[in-house]
RNA sequence: GGAGGGGUUCCGGAGCGGCCAAACGGGGCAGACUGUAAAUCUGUUGGCUAACGCCUUCGGAGGUUCGAAUCCUCCCCCCUCCA
């Protein structure tokens, strides 16, 4: 039987793809014997995304890139648009309840994901679903068998439920429901195997459960770390501003990626880039030694990134952009221009006012005193001092805000 | 339904009749140092003003006072306990 052991294998080593960069997968064994009882058939792996951010950053790509994983293994991944969950907003990790999105709303960030998600996935092996559409038809009958599955003191289980509750900060009944729409998701699927962030665990396990109550066979849970944002600390998160989103500019990724805290720099090359693992390690090894520049490995770090949405040759002008900018203290290549009156004449701050580099003449007066504020290249740090802009005038309001004058006074 | 506690500037959280644009911490921004890292130090953080200073803020609406975030009335919202 030398064909059946070489199988298994075979087999072994898909399992151990599948699971490469996981937190946890539930459980390894359960995934082995499903792809075995598939023989071959693909297995369908579901993929919730809430559509309450519209833009996909690099933290969503930790999932999604798993997701691409199994789709190169022949599996066809089934996005969850949780347009109706939506309507709730997901608990997790939340200190308060969150606001309701309306249809509309909805609808349109959905539109934005999918066309984003194809940057990613492989759109022949993907199919996309919103969740209105077996979760809208529920009659309250329904609703209550569901709700009848769990308890509320298994609820309260969950840290966010649990802090708040302690704290004695409000609890919406219908955000109790979040994790129970989300496991019928599965069932309405009869989906094999589930992807999420650790902080999805809860939800995930609870779809095990109701698909079990349903008579179905629990879903695998594939979990995946979350990445943490460019602070270092939080979550990568688009309402926290610590992201980088798949769709930002070459140079403005390349930028984001270098103000990375050293230490997380492992993190990001083994869930953001394709870098074998090997090289990583090597890189790494050249850090701790002294032998190689924590800097230089940010930019080797930045460049891959960045080459895998933008391409190699926008990873190297955009690296070549920031040596000139920020290692040699020039200017960068694309400052905006914008337009001043041709008989435009005034002080610092109404130049930085008219320009709209500062939210108000108060800001823009406590950065001239602060010494934030040149006019090419000349420190301007008196309020009252009256500015002589021409066109090609750059202005600059501190480290990382410039703004060239296009037309105005000659 | 009853009893009590609470809503303050981006967040947390002081203040409880004038000295409050409002302590302190966090965050943000800026400067120094650097590798646009981290750490650290310094400054700054409602608006208008070159500045003196002026104007608008403390859940909402009224009122008392020379003067209110602070006292009173009504309303809205949150929390706890009891039912």
């Amino acid at each position: 039987m030398e064909g059946a052991g070489a199988d298994e294998a075979r087999l072994d080593e898909v399992v151990a793809r599948l699971c490469r960069g996981a937190d946890r997968v539930v459980s390894a064994e359960d995934l082995r014997a499903r792809l075995r009882a598939a023989a071959g058939r693909p297995l369908r792996v579901k993929l919730g995304l809430d559509p309450t951010a519209p833009d996909i950053h690099l933290g969503h790509t930790v999932v999604l890139r798993k997701a691409r994983d199994f789709q190169d293994m022949g599996h066809i991944v089934d996005i969850v648009i949780g347009d109706f969950t939506g309507r709730v907003g997901d608990p997790s990790g939340k200190a308060g309840p969150r606001r309701q999105l309306d249809r509309d709303e909805v609808a349109r960030h959905a539109q934005t994901y999918v066309e984003q998600l194809h940057r990613i996935l492989d759109p022949q092996r993907t199919q996309v679903h919103f969740n209105s559409e077996w979760l809208e038809p529920l009659r309250f009958a329904d609703v209550l068998g569901l709700a009848s599955r769990t308890t509320v003191a298994r609820l309260l289980e969950r840290d966010d439920f649990a802090n708040r509750f302690r704290q004695n900060r409000p609890i919406h009944l219908h955000e109790f429901f979040y994790a129970l729409m989300q496991a019928y998701d599965s069932v309405a699927l009869r989906a094999d195997v589930e992807l999420g962030g650790t902080d999805q665990t809860f939800n995930l396990a609870m779809g095990r459960e109701v698909q079990r109550d349903y008579g179905q066979q629990p879903q695998v849970l594939v979990l995946m770390p979350l990445l943490v944002g460019l602070d270092g600390v939080q979550k990568m998160s688009k309402s926290l501003g610590n992201y980088v989103g798949i769709t930002d500019a070459a140079d403005e990724m390349f930028g984001k990626l270098m103000s990375l805290p050293d230490a997380q720099m492992e993190t990001f090359f083994l869930l953001c880039t394709r870098l074998p693992e090997s090289e990583v390690a090597e890189q790494l090894a050249g850090v701790a030694s002294g032998r190689l520049h924590p800097r230089d490995v940010k930019l080797r770090l930045a460049q891959a990134v960045v080459t895998l949405y933008h391409g190699a040759a926008a990873a190297d002008a955009a690296q070549a952009t920031f040596v000139r900018v920020f290692s040699e203290g020039g200017v960068p290549k694309d400052v905006p221009e914008r337009d001043l009156a041709s008989q435009w004449q005034g002080t610092v701050i109404d130049l930085l006012a008219d320009l709209q580099l500062v939210p108000s003449r108060s800001e823009a007066r406590r950065l001239v005193r602060q010494g934030a504020v040149e006019i090419d290249g000349v420190g301007i740090r008196d309020p009252a001092a009256r500015v002589t802009p021409v066109p090609g005038t750059l202005v600059r309001a501190g480290k990382r805000t410039f703004c060239r004058v296009a037309q105005g006074p000659r």
